[in-house]
DNA sequence: ACCAGCTCCTGCTTGC
DNA sequence: TGCAAGCAGGAGCTGG
């Protein structure tokens, strides 16, 4: 799925359609993603003015002026894509409507965003804004690891006395939000450590390093557009470019392209997951 | 409490 | 070329 650095790409890309825009129509093709969508969602979302787009994690939030909030998960394969009305007629790079357009949203501006998931492992809710700390898909989140709470100390608590691999730990959303399998595969090589290391059993220095180079990856890959996989695409359509600065993953086999290291690039299976590592430099 | 494994769904790639 | 197996960026659930 979009990691975080997708998500935040997909944000901005609709922050400039959204913002401030009025949802003139509402429309539901399937209803059922991961979870079913809320009965009524079209209803309750017809005439919505958007006030703010915000992101949590791989979640992107959607503040109405009737103080609620959309939340939209894109699991694996989702995407958002926006066109443009013109003499009345949709475009999407000439493309017609496609089957895994599940839900789409039209403002009073002409502009049409559609939610694109041929997985269907994405997920929609509507939320009351003032509970919106507790719903379930946050309340239990870790910190952002672009906000200014997260540091090495918060990697040190919560991997205190846990025997788990750092790499499995640090895709657990509640330890730190956002992180996927390709971040937290760059994030280890970029701080040299090995993804097999029990997370309890790291420095509290080599924690440091590894929240800076989590936080490092993730900025680079914002800068980039995100990764474009198989799946992924902008909002606007556009690729982003980062796959092109992968150091690790997906390049099995490949000479670790760390300083003057001689080691070869690796894959690996942890729960059920590839992980790319280099052996020589990760420690 | 923690952790590994399985599962949801579809589409693309790989190997015979 | 055709077909089936395997694999994919997530994450909730189960059971040890």
């Amino acid at each position: 799925m979009p990691e975080l650095p997708e998500v935040e790409t997909v944000r901005r890309g609709l922050v400039p359609v959204l913002e401030g825009a009025r949802l003139a129509q509402v429309i539901v093709r399937r209803a059922d993603l991961r979870y079913p969508l809320p009965p009524g969602l079209a209803e309750a979302l017809r005439g919505c003015r958007i006030e703010r787009l915000d992101r949590r994690g791989k979640y992107l939030l959607a503040f109405t002026d009737r103080e609620t909030v959309l939340l939209v998960h894109l699991g694996m394969s989702g995407r958002i894509l926006v066109s443009a009305r013109t003499l009345g007629q949709f475009h999407r790079g000439g493309a017609a409507a496609d089957r895994h357009d599940h839900v789409i949203l039209e403002t009073e501006d002409g502009a049409r965003v559609v939610y694109n998931d041929a997985r269907r492992f994405g997920a929609m809710d509507l939320c009351a804004a003032d509970r919106i700390g507790s719903h379930p898909w946050l309340a239990a989140l870790g910190p952002e690891p672009l906000g200014n709470a997260f540091g090495g100390a918060c990697l040190e608590a919560a991997f205190r006395g846990r025997r788990a691999p750092v790499k499995t730990a640090l895709l657990d959303q509640r330890i730190v939000a956002g992180l996927g399998n390709i971040y937290v595969c760059e994030a280890l090589h970029r701080a040299g450590i090995a993804p097999t290391r029990a997370a309890g059993r790291i420095s509290a220095k080599r924690l440091d390093r590894l929240a800076a180079a989590i936080r490092d990856v993730l900025r680079d890959a914002i800068a980039a557009g995100g990764s474009s996989l198989r799946d992924y695409r902008r909002a606007d359509g556009e690729l982003g470019y980062f796959q092109h600065a992968f150091r690790v993953y997906d390049r099995e086999g490949a000479p670790c392209p760390a300083e003057g290291c001689a080691g070869r690039v690796r894959r690996i299976v942890q729960a059920g997951r590839s992980t790319y590592h280099c052996p020589v430099c990760q420690r």
